[in-house]
DNA sequence: GGTACGCTTGGAAGCGGTTCCACGGAGGTA
DNA sequence: TACCTCCGTGGAACCGCTTCCAAGCGTACC
């Protein structure tokens, strides 16, 4: 039941520096004392004491993920638990802690942001989708708190993990296209977002390279969810598309119940794509087609990358070099785009 | 850039005590030297070092939710990031950081335990869904962290938070024989977990009740996923049910597409009756009947009952009585149990 | 046999706050 | 006027750990 050093030290009859150099195993001890000291911990149940530590060497263990306001409301997507349950895990194998952010609109942003940046307790941070205006980051700079980015960032400053979301679009579209669909609408991400932009860019890109038309109509700006995939469908529909790139697996579902509504069929009226493969992509009938990223990796990903950051930092003394990841994504086809 | 409260209180003229004085609202600070303290404050742009201040006041202000790791793999789920939605909300009201701790088979569980219950950093604990036997919660007493419990226990020492399942599964059922079933089947939860031992102890009452058998063949123990309701179900259906009950939304998803592969059809062939109400209970065709919680209030509820537990307790000095919170559930009626 | 070096170990000074205690001065009462 | 009280303030101890520094000792080499 000790609760101190110098209880354990009195009990294995040394000094608290032993005992500190045991606990934190530093070469020079002998291992007689070792032993003596290792019995006395174990017989004392002892646990250092982690904020005495902290205060100490400065240091926490304590990572942050940090999901801005803008994102908070998709927190119920699927995406978000995946990626969450990647970084606990990266973070168990690590020895770390995750605190847990979401900025909600019952607390001003402004407070949360110092929460986040000046709370002292974290060694770093990890921005969950942080939009390209979002003042997080510059007060992550500001504070010279470390910090990794879901999702790229032009600052070149900044590290980030990423998809290949231009990738993933392109194979949708290329896919809708090869199925012989010339009229192809998409519904879009919130363009304020980067993977928004990305995955309107790789549709872009790959009906201008087949001389495809994309009338103003047939591109409506979602906003990640379901409802909003749906309302977006209904407008797409006067514009009679023959298929839809939708640039998340919840808009997509969304479509369809559309669609469905309009008495349409998919996919044979009308062909949908996803993107995400989201487990509820196996749910909806027919099953969805849809562009699969890697989720719980993103998660893992960004918590080796931060750590990798936050202890290269302290051991080489001069900041590495920005450090970047774009994983790959891959086309999964089911019913939804009718090609079977 | 002060960073030491001795750098304000060079800059303001008066002694480290007075600075800790004003930030701490100490009423013993005359208004002039609280001006002029503030004013370096500001000016010093300074902010306490929480590591510190938690050193010397024995407090972090951190609270810790831990998933145990039967509950992991659920973690995907949509009532998880609801809940944590609700839980961090409150949060950021009250000015707690909240640590996410899920349990994963890549660190041993007993180091987990001890990263949770003896870390130093954690002023208390939500056990999300810790079972009966879960070793956690002797582990909690043990150090004497206050911890709420999400789920009824038998311990009468342990604070919760919990739904009201039994009544929940009971309305369900109720609802079925209303509309005329008599041979209703169900699809637990895991009989470990005190949501499914309760749904299924409505269950049987409510059949008890009205003197309808309930074969062994009927009730069938699932795993709270899609996939556990669909084998379930399909194993079900050589029984002939005209309904089914399924503990979760999930498995009631499942169960759903279970019937439509065996070429029957919801509600006609079989009703389905769900139970939390998550987000896909609407995405699924027909529209899933089912029994609402408040999961996001769960979340809430559990973070303020905990922080007034820990609150009361270095105020009031002595321990007041266990808390103990039971929400109400709800049924809501949609197109899967073909009443209307 | 003496010196130098290296390995162990203990002592003490922090890390940056909070808080107890004592002291000086002002105000109130006898 | 003398004494007591209370308020505002500074000094110092303390929270529990890490780590620098110095000292003691044994060994090895000259």
């Amino acid at each position: 039941m000790a609760r101190t050093l110098d209880e354990v030290a009195k009990h294995a009859g040394v000094s608290r520096s032993t005992v500190s150099r045991v606990i934190n195993n530093h070469p020079n001890v002998s291992p007689a004392t070792r032993a003596r000291v290792e019995a006395a911990i174990e017989k004392c149940s002892y646990r250092p004491h982690a904020v005495a530590r902290s205060l100490a060497t400065n240091k926490t263990n304590i990572l942050g993920m940090v999901v801005p306001e803008s994102v908070t409301k998709l927190f119920t997507d699927p995406y978000f638990p995946l990626m969450l349950r990647g970084a606990t895990e990266a973070c168990n194998r690590r020895g770390y802690h995750l605190i847990l952010s979401l900025f909600t609109a019952s607390v001003d942003s402004s407070v949360m942001h110092d929460r986040v940046a000046r709370s002292g307790y974290l060694d770093g941070v990890i921005a969950a989708n942080a939009s390209l205006d979002d003042k997080l980051i510059p007060s992550l700079f500001e504070e010279g708190i470390p910090f990794v980015n879901i999702g790229r960032h032009p600052d070149d400053r900044v590290n980030y993990v990423d998809v290949d979301n231009i990738g993933g679009a392109r194979m949708a579209t290329e896919h809708l296209i090869r199925l012989g669909h010339t009229r192809i609408a998409t519904i879009s991400g919130p363009l304020d977002m980067t993977p928004g932009q990305d995955r309107l860019d790789g549709f872009r890109e790959v009906m201008s390279t087949h001389r495809l038309a994309v009338p103003e109509g047939l591109v409506i700006e979602g906003d990640f969810t379901e409802a909003g995939g749906r309302a977006a469908m209904m407008r797409l529909l006067s514009e009679g598309p023959t298929a839809v790139f939708a640039a998340s697996d919840s808009m997509a579902i969304g479509a369809i119940k559309a669609i469905r509504a309009a008495g349409l069929q998919v996919p044979e009226d009308v062909a949908v794509v996803g993107f995400d493969d989201i487990p509820s992509a196996l749910t909806v009938d027919p099953e969805l087609t849809t562009v699969r990223q890697p989720i719980e990796r993103i998660g893992q990903l960004a918590v080796e990358t931060l750590t990798n950051v936050i202890e290269g930092q302290t051991t080489e003394g001069r900041r590495a070099s920005t450090q970047r990841f774009v994983l790959p994504t891959e086309l999964v086809v089911r019913g939804s785009c009718g090609s079977r």
